[in-house]
DNA sequence: GCCTGTGATGTAACCGGTTACATGTAATAT
DNA sequence: ATATTACATGTAACCGGTTACATCACAGGC
């Protein structure tokens, strides 16, 4: 690999000169620009950036931490933050927390010491003590970490009532719900949408909130529960879209007919929604877009550590497919 | 943030000594490495990773190059990739390419001025001389570059005559092919295990081939067309999941009946494939094997360049479900 | 008492960039 | 003719690690 050394030998001038002729910041005389020019082209050269890196104490580097990029919700946000990155020359790093604390913290402490330049982070177990040392800009994304760090978020609290509200216009008598994770803040701002809706109707029991973990497997054995214990429930709330499959292929085992029987209004628009039968109705959160903000905010952020940044919280959509579309209205 | 020399100040030893017990290769006298411990310890001292890399000539990163990662193969490729990574202390880096040969080469190139360690690379696009000048072990994932990259992939044509002649074992009399695209090896390799079972029946026309270039919409409209021009078919094989989904969607606009009517049978073993109604029989690659088997290698690789790599070609496993589940047998 | 070997540690060069500061030259002002 | 200024370029320190080599103290052999 030939160095900046190199090119200044064979170009015959100062590797200070070789410097300003890459990063066109100063002026440099013609000739010897293209004197210059040509050395780096007859070597090939390629600046080292990490020797960069080193002196501008930045990688250019920017991380994703997700819980697990299986999960169908965030290949799309992952992409939405490659885009960004790319188009702003930065690398894209990406980690798997599986939710763990432990691994959400030692993520960022290896990335630190790499000098990647900032982090977009979901996670629900991380707290603002674990980042603040850090010195890095942060941005919390689908979950609130603290009122420091700037988060993107969408409002889980409506987009939760105008599906349970759906479920009551089309028809539905009693409703139950599938929860995700308690110390998930945007699962519990869902359930809290649903009790703001349903708490006051008398046929209301707390029984009717079940934990699905915000996984498909759990989320069916939560809705196996909810069968046995509220036989006439004849519509739910999953907290996720993931879920709303979980409790799909319960219903499907116990015979129960979608949606006439019983309809089903998941959370979050991932494309898997409309590929099960029925096809799920859901609150669809535009996904690419949250992810495009968290990037852009990090970005700018980390261009300018003085800039205030104010969370963002999008609006939902409501998607209305087959899981809710009774014959009799 | 605290250097190796303020840690050797405050120990009153020498950088080389700090660095010594950091790193333990070399003995170090009980008492002195402790003042060393202490004195990382109380000034937080983490080493600058840069900084190593600079003098090491290499990152601890590696990177996997994909189409996309919202295409839901590649998200479980992806975290068993990130798992080796984590596990062998590389960091993962994620590159979508739209499978375009200009963005791979630019992030390789980008990627190799950060002295990223090594590549992991689902391309068909991309050729041996593009990655020979970059001096850094590579290797291909589920498609094959050149005889002197090393590869991970399946038994793509067992696996397409597995399953088409699956389709035949069940009463299927006419089968056609939706296709992945043609300049893609491994689509080649199904499309030609689907000939090498079907071209000498009577029935067979060229024409029964369509092409779905490995995505879902495209898919949906080859099926159309296939149905159109050959409405007597009652089996189809896809080149992937993902088409088998869309070839699903078609024969449901159409009113056909799945399997009854006509019967499906997918390629690949995505998880989405056992979510639609019917849930699509396929050919099941070990996708999370794959994506750590091609890790290992590239790390063993790294970790000792002279090392000789044989090409590993994993078996695929039939998985029968309900698009081909006839009731008369 | 002198030589040699061993273990512990320090000094300084090195990795490959960037940039503050110095230097030199020519144009312009006085 | 001299001072001032702008421009072009070079020199060397710096970023924060690693490590070849040097140094030194001390033990053991003769």
């Amino acid at each position: 690999m030939a160095t900046i050394r190199d090119v200044a030998k064979q170009a015959g001038v100062s590797v200070a000169t070789v410097s300003r002729v890459i990063n066109k910041l100063e002026r440099v005389n013609p000739d010897t620009k293209q004197k210059v020019l040509d050395a780096i082209e007859k070597l090939n050269y390629k600046p080292n950036d990490v020797a960069r890196s080193l002196y501008q104490r930045k990688s250019k580097m920017i991380a994703l931490i997700v819980p697990d990029i299986t999960n169908p919700y965030f290949p799309e946000l992952a992409r939405a933050v490659e885009d960004v990155a790319n188009r702003s020359d930065y690398t894209f790093v990406l980690c798997n927390s599986d939710d763990s604390e432990q691994k959400e913290r030692q993520y960022m402490q290896v990335l630190r010491q790499k000098q990647v330049d900032g982090f977009i982070v979901v996670t629900s177990t991380l707290a603002y003590e674990h980042i603040k040392d850090l010195n890095v800009p942060v941005v919390a994304l689908d979950r609130i970490i603290d009122r420091k760090v700037p988060a993107v978020t969408v409002n889980n609290n409506d987009g939760a009532k105008t599906a349970v509200q759906h479920l009551l216009d089309i028809g539905c008598k009693r409703i139950a719900h599938i929860s995700g994770p308690d110390d998930v803040d945007n699962a519990m701002q869902r359930k809290q949408g649903y009790l703001d809706v349903v708490s006051h109707y008398e046929w209301f029991e707390p029984g009717m909130v079940q934990n699905g973990d915000y996984h498909m497997d759990q989320s069916e054995q939560a809705m196996m529960k909810l069968l046995k214990a509220y036989p006439d429930i004849d519509g739910v709330f999953a907290g996720n879209d993931l879920m709303a499959v979980g409790a799909l292929k319960a219903l499907k085992k116990s015979g129960k007919k979608v949606p006439d029987e019983i309809s089903v209004v998941g959370f979050d628009g991932i494309s898997l929604g409309e590929l099960t039968t029925p096809s799920i109705t859901t609150v669809k959160q535009p996904i690419y877009k949250i992810g495009e903000q968290a990037a852009r905010m990090l970005i700018d952020k980390i261009n300018d550590p003085t800039t205030e940044q104010e969370n963002v919280e999008y609006d939902v959509t409501f998607m209305e497919r087959e899981s809710t579309k009774r014959k009799e209205g």
